[in-house]
This record gives structure tokens, sequence and C-alpha cells, in this order.
DNA sequence: CACTGCATGTAATTTGTTACATGATTCA
DNA sequence: TGAATCATGTAACAAATTACATGCAGTG
């Protein structure tokens, strides 16, 4: 079961910020990548099997870091190759959209409150990212301006899908009172 | 080899709207619904098999639409049940932004060129739908109101796309020059 | 000492893509 | 009559999720 290269980009550039358990690791990509990456549970250990195997990381048996896994030199070349890769986009899936698409047979009320539904996801995920952005703020790390763009790509798109989500709701109403 | 109810959803919710063949079929996915859903062609055949077993769909073999394939009573109705269905949103994986994450080991000036590529494609996207929401004005079908909630999405997407890759692009320069 | 959280992994299943294979029809 | 497009499918492969299984350490 090979795994494949943008897995072991994730692994391995979580890993180059910061030495990980592969425990930590699972938390800290759904924590900190989670607003725009995801890993299954069952992909992380073979994952880092699969990059211990190839050198590119190494499991720390004594120290402070004893029992997390480190990037070694060769790893490290292998992110930076890894990261110059074009970025594969994954084909869109929306299945809201979908919905809306077939609004006739669903039926407008539905369709309302599945709008809705959606106002308020992007709502919660605005104030999150306001958090966090905030909290990011505070620290000081070499990463940081690059983290705040990540950020500001979430906050971004929640903003644009309450727009939509107002818009939409209006639109429908005058559907119903022309 | 199962099919999941998001492909069926989306070829019932094709066929509600015309009658096709799976070769037509693809192509609107492609088209119509390209902005928001993708379907892979090895998927389609093997759906409409399954649904024209249970029923939901049946080739007509006579009359106008001789070779298309057409909802059944019992489609329309497994329709109106997977629409009903809550939305499962598909987990996130934004490689860009997962290369942006990583900026300080891709370097700046990749950061750049992977923001600028973002900005014309939204730029793109947006021009495109813009151009096809002026097309489905013009028509005048039941469906329209929620085709158009549709491709309204799609545009404040691209426009909060583009919006941030200015911004991002300032703040990449400001690193440069404090 | 029971419970919670840390830590590591495997197996089964589902899902989806890609590539291949085939034949009919249309059009230049 | 050759090329392109329409049309239908299958097989092999790749990727990812879910559920299962196990053990240790701290703590109330």
């Amino acid at each position: 079961v090979a795994r494949t290269g943008q897995t072991e980009m994730a692994v391995l550039g979580a890993l180059s910020i910061q030495p990980m358990t592969g425990y930590a690791l699972r938390d800290a990509i759904r924590t900190v990548l989670g607003h725009f990456w995801s890993e299954s549970f069952g992909q992380i250990y073979p994952t880092l099997s699969g990059l211990a195997r190839q050198g590119f990381v190494a499991k720390a048996a004594t120290g402070a870091h004893a029992g997390t896994f480190t990037l070694t030199k060769a790893g490290r070349r292998r992110l930076a190759e890894l990261l110059a890769e074009p970025v594969q986009t994954t084909p869109p899936r929306n299945g809201l959209l979908l919905r809306l698409f077939f609004g006739r047979t669903l039926g407008r009320e539905a369709c309302r409150e599945l709008i809705r539904q959606a106002r308020d996801d992007a709502q919660a995920r605005l104030a999150e990212l306001d958090r966090v952005s905030a909290e990011v703020d505070d620290e000081t790390s070499a990463d940081k301006p690059f983290i705040q763009l990540t950020i500001s790509a979430g906050r971004h798109s929640a903003r644009a899908a309450i727009a939509w989500a107002d818009e939409s709701l209006a639109a429908l109403d005058r559907l119903d009172t022309p």
C-alpha cells in the first residue's frame, strides 16, 4: 500500500517545523493545518514508516526529543522537492451546490435551510480563524507570515460564503413574493 | 463495485432536467456542473447500469429520445430522497495553502509565483462564470433561479480568491522591504 | 483500580482514477 | 476513406476512510 506525495508533503512539512511523535503529528495536522488540509488516521503511521525506511525521517532514541520523529537532511531535501512540484487540484465536489442546483426538486424551503446552515458554518469558521490569527500574531516565528497567508485565505473564503448566503436567501425570498 | 449516493445523485439529477445518453451525461456533468462537481469517466456507466437494474432509470428504445436514459417515477422519488440527505462535506485538501504554509522552505519567490497563478486561475474562472451567468439569464427555465444560485457561489468565491491573492502579494512584498 | 489520554499499528472496505478496448457514425 | 467524435464499457490500480486491536502511563 504505497503512499502518495501529498501525504508525505504534509508529514515532512509538519516535522520541518517541529519534531513530533506520530500521535502529535496527527493532532497537529488536525488542529494547525485543519482549515485547509486533512489526513485520515490510518494514513499517518504507514507514511511515517515509509519515510523512515527511505531515510527521510528518523526516530530519536535519546535526548530531549526521545521517541519523536525528526527530519533528516535527506528529508529536508525531499520536502523541498515535493513543495516545488506543481499543485494538483482535487476535482471539486460540493454537495451543497449540487443540491441547490436541483433545488426545484428539493424544494425552496429545504434550500433555504441548507443555505442558512452554510451561513452559520461560515460564520463559525470565520470567528475561529479570527481567534487563531490573533493567537499567531502574538508568537514570533519565521513561519508566521506564511501561516497568516493561509489564515487570510480562510477568512476571505468564509466572508465570501456569508455574503453569498445572505444574497441567496434574499433571492429565494423574492421568488416567493414577486 | 457498488456506487455511492453522491454519484447517483448527480446522475439522477442531471437526467431529471433532460433525458440523455451516458456520453452526453458525462459531458453535461463536466460543462454544466463542472464548477462545483465532477465525476470521473469510469463512474458514470457503472452507475447508470446500477440505476437501470434498480429501475430508477430506463433506456428509451423508441421515439425521439431513442437511446437516451430517462428518469422513471421511482427514480424521481429516489432523487428526492438523496437530495434530502444531509450534505457530506469532503475533507479539505488545498495543495496551494499547504505549500504556502511551508513557505519558509519553499521560498518567497516560489510562493509569489503560486499566488499569481492562483489569481490568474480565479480571474479566468470569474470571467467564465460571468459569461455563463449571462447565458443562463437569457433562457427561461424553472431551474434558472437555482442555477444562478450556484453560479453566484462560484463568483463570490472567485472574487474572494482574487482579493486574497492581491493582499497576499502585497504582504510578501512588505516582507522584502520592511 | 478504573478511566482517560498517549502511542502505534493493521485490515477491510469504499471510492475514484486511468488506461485500455471496441464499435458505430459522421464529416471532410 | 481516413479522422474525429459519439457511445459503451471493463480492468487494473491508487488512495483514503473506518473500524478494529493493542499496550502503556498518569491520575483521580
